[in-house]
DNA sequence: CAATATGAGTGGTTAAACAGAACATCTGCA
DNA sequence: TGCAGATGTTCTGTTTAACCACTCATATTG
């Protein structure tokens, strides 16, 4: 077993390398899939997003814009274009809720049921590329794994946004964030 | 076991939910850490990927510039600013390669391998949060299997570019990319 | 010694994220 | 009933960060 120490190492041992850093496991991977993922679904409005909805929209259990939002982990603001660009291509629709003028129901027109089909398929070979490097059972371990941590964040019971919160707590500090260096330009070196 | 389905259901059965999905797994598992590290490392120049940088560093297998932002997956003029702050932090220094006069070794200033060691202790106290909702056994199982798969994609022998970019071929078309809708703005409603 | 490639840095452009307000509607309460 | 606040959606403007083309210095190749 690789990776088994949880508390990685001794604290007084900086050198780890990167190999151990789940941090950049988990960014490599997420860039590399997104990636993927992107060009396969480059001729959907929304790209990733869109499938997601579309997704979120077949199931049926598809809220408010705003859930669907919060579920997705964009602005609600972008939701709008983004539905925008969907309803254009024809493939969802907005429905008013009867039980609240407000807000609308997004749902699946018959060619966007077809085209969520197509691109199930698509993405069941774009991932099947992805997790080339483990064995079967490790695949479906990894997506179980997977699964249910974003489902113990996404789950409002539990709250996770507070657990994760807490460390803002720990360190309140400000951060100046400035960019673009000073127009200084010595040339000389 | 509930994701065992690698070919998930049939393909006209486009209603999955997103709790099948993936995707929406691995973004949403991603986004929580990266905010979770990101709020725990907001004093550090770079942030996150600050925290990369001074890993990177530290092991001593940071290459060049170059090679270094390819590993990070940020592009390379990022990683000039980048630099510029954890250098006038006082926690890198560039020095002068001296085998070849273009590029930088960018080394860690003995400061900088002290606060290694307290962001290494703190990442750990924030992994430990992200991760609680598996079991100890299956957080080990969890950062072997991204680490496997991350340095498959990582490792240029296999190069895994070539494999993903293979989607690419398969659909060329164009993505228009709009935004910003036109500005008609009808107010009825 | 030319010709080309590579590492680093700079400036400008552009797209995505973000915050705020407007508007319509719903809900709770007196 | 009527009012005060909350919520859902859209629009506008601002800020942030990624991207592209170019320059400069140095290596490498023939």
């Amino acid at each position: 077993m690789l990776f088994m120490n949880d508390a990685r190492g001794h604290d007084d041992e900086p050198c780890r390398g990167l190999h151990n850093d789940l941090g950049w496991a988990l960014g490599t991977v997420f860039r590399t899939y997104a990636k993927a993922v992107r060009m396969a679904f480059a001729d959907l409005p929304g790209g990733p997003r869109g499938y997601q909805v579309l997704t979120a929209a077949g199931s049926g259990l598809a809220g408010t814009q705003l859930t669907l939002a919060a579920w997705l982990g964009v602005d609600r603001t972008v939701m709008t274009y983004l539905l925008d660009d969907l309803e254009k291509a024809g493939v969802i629709e907005r429905q008013p809720d009867p039980a609240d003028r407000r807000a609308r129901r997004i749902v699946l027109t018959p060619s966007g049921r077809d085209l969520l089909g197509a691109l199930n398929r698509r993405l069941d070979e774009v991932e099947e590329r992805v997790l080339v490097a483990l064995e079967p059972v490790e695949r479906a371990t990894f997506r179980d794994l997977t699964a249910r941590l974003a489902s113990h964040f996404a789950e409002p019971s539990t709250d996770a946004c507070v657990e994760v919160a807490q460390a803002e707590a720990e360190l309140p500090p400000e951060r100046p964030r400035r960019r673009r260096r000073a127009p200084a330009r010595p040339t000389s070196r």
